[in-house]
DNA sequence: CTGAAAGCGCTTACAG
DNA sequence: CTGAAAGCGCTTACAG
């Protein structure tokens, strides 16, 4: 099987009626839909994408840029998986599919995705690891290509973006461990410029500023966002002069390394220091003692990710009036053992 | 900017010359070359890729299927992020993109595979998950694009593939155990058809007959291929009658769950068990004790999978000519604590 | 070395 | 309800 062409020359009749029946136009005959959906399906025919988005100025593809770093790759986890499952269900309604762009990893960021978008391989974009200052946030609004982002930014003026809750997690997080007794709360920093991180803190000081605990730059610990960060985030925490009594992590998998280099050390989460994780990961989940920590469902997150951005596309804007442009993302406390203790209770 | 059009109006210039300057064609004149390259790069043309595509008959992208189904996200592992990096570094030479098609988990693969290559978005595949029965190694090879796939399976009778050397994991790790003096030696196997369990457990039945070693089925445990499978593993392997003294894994990240069912029973890895795990996971490199596997490049893999699919790919055969059209990757062992003891040598 | 023209496979006004 | 034709943005023989 060829093409249009080849369907239409068997069935004897033309291109421009099988491409009618084919695509569901109402002005067809019954009987003739009807065979040429038959043949079309025995023979396999499915349209050429380059024909139809050259002739319609679109391609139904919708992308979803990746970065496939060192370490990324190291420190892979379920969060785009999980989150392309809730996007699939909503583009699966517009027959629009979903593919994942991975930015080679010597390779600018933004002039990839200015290669992707001036093909026109895709119709709209998804885009993540959000930078403070991020120039493929212009670069989309520029060339009115509508996407979305997962965090937001400081170039994000006007455009629609998605963003976990980090405020309310540092915020509930530094509130229970004040409620506990904790007065020196150590906070878990990302060492690359990733917007989370400065929305993180900000949120950590105003809750200290709360309950008047001046701020300690000491129980800043900035490393990477991954397991191995979590060991080296919990060997630096060790070695503080005045130990904190609480940490408070700011990427799922954090934890597991930070239980180790602590169990190492004779150092019992939730006995010793208190802990509050990030976003539960199933990896995390066998934590012994279990981990307090939040919870989200990404495949909830991806079906809203989808409509905020099929709302910011003119051809299905109508489809979806409601939406907001952006949204933070709420997380609920799920309590466990690792802050479970009064500070001052041992007397 | 628009299109090709615009930038040769611009130029003053026809479309012809500017699309060959733009493709490195030889006769054009160096001026003329110097200013189209220059216009270009300033209004940042890039060329439609929709046109070229229905032009040329080919895309220059080249699709990664994925399965993004619920076991993947629970279980997401490094395994193609890392694998993406090499087939990238090959791919980049020729100009060539990699995307990464995900099937949606309520699709079926066979029809998603059907469906994307009718759609002629890519020009090659690479899939994954080979199933031991794969009707997508029949469809590619009817509808004649080059593919190469990750993993063995019955109906690849003449297609390219890797694969990892289960047998020779299998055959080293009985070897090795049966070396310390073990006669009880379990293995995992997954509970899905995927082909590499019908492989890994072959080798190993046929290691152990080698040695005289009978066979014995209740041996074999048959887990899902994640951590949780590795927890469950350590459950039903210690409530079996005659506890076998040794276990092999097949999956990367069953040793952390398996390490952690044991620990909670009291027994220790390399002391009361030995283990000997897959390929070196990062997230399985901080074990204690330090787990004796398997370690593999992703990146040469991911290049040597590049290499093989250009070679059964027209345009670039004769770059490539003396590639071979399957591979046992090989694994090298990483002897660790976890099964450095002999049996019966505690007397 | 350059231009004019054909045509890749579609979809969609436009006639009838 | 159907057909004939235009044209989406490119690349590439073919002339000159």
């Amino acid at each position: 099987m060829k093409g249009i062409r080849q369907l239409a020359e068997q069935l004897d009749i033309s291109i421009g009626t099988v491409s009618r029946a084919l695509n569901g136009k109402p002005d067809v005959n019954d009987e003739t839909r009807r065979r040429v959906l038959a043949a079309a399906e025995e023979l396999g025919y499915v349209a050429n994408q380059s024909g139809r988005s050259l002739r319609q100025g679109e391609t139904k593809v919708i992308g979803l840029m990746i970065e496939s770093s060192a370490e990324a790759v190291e420190n892979a986890d379920n969060f785009f998986l999980g989150v392309i499952s809730g996007l699939q269900s909503v583009f699966a309604r517009h027959k629009l599919d979903l593919i994942m762009l991975p930015c080679p990893s010597d390779e600018d960021p933004h002039e990839y995705l200015k290669r992707m978008v001036a093909r026109r391989i895709v119709d709209a974009m998804i885009i993540s690891n959000t930078q403070r200052i991020d120039r493929r946030i212009d670069l989309l609004s520029r060339a009115k290509i509508p996407f979305v982002a997962v965090g937001r930014s400081v170039s994000a003026s006007n455009s629609p973006w998605i963003d976990l809750d980090f405020e309310g997690v540092a915020d509930r997080a530094v509130e229970r461990l004040i409620a506990r007794g904790h007065r020196r709360i150590a906070i878990t920093a990302p060492s690359s410029e990733v917007n989370l991180g400065y929305v993180f803190l900000d949120s950590y000081r105003r809750a200290l500023e709360r309950h008047d605990i001046a701020f300690d730059p000491s129980l800043v610990i900035r490393v990477r966002s991954s397991e191995q960060g979590g060991y080296q985030a919990a060997h630096e925490l060790l070695l503080l002069e005045e130990r904190p009594t609480a940490v408070i992590l700011i990427y799922e998998l954090m934890a597991i390394g930070l239980y180790r280099r602590l169990m190492e050390s004779g150092v019992i989460p939730g006995r010793d220091l208190a802990v509050i994780g990030f976003r539960d990961a199933p990896r995390a989940q066998f934590l012994q003692p279990s981990l307090s920590c939040f919870r989200m469902s990404l495949y909830d997150l991806g079906a809203a990710l989808g409509r905020m951005l099929l709302a910011n596309m003119p051809a299905y804007r109508e489809v979806y009036p409601d939406e907001a442009c952006n949204i933070i993302w709420p997380l609920e406390l799920t309590p466990g053992e690792s802050d479970a203790f009064q500070v001052g209770a041992m007397v």
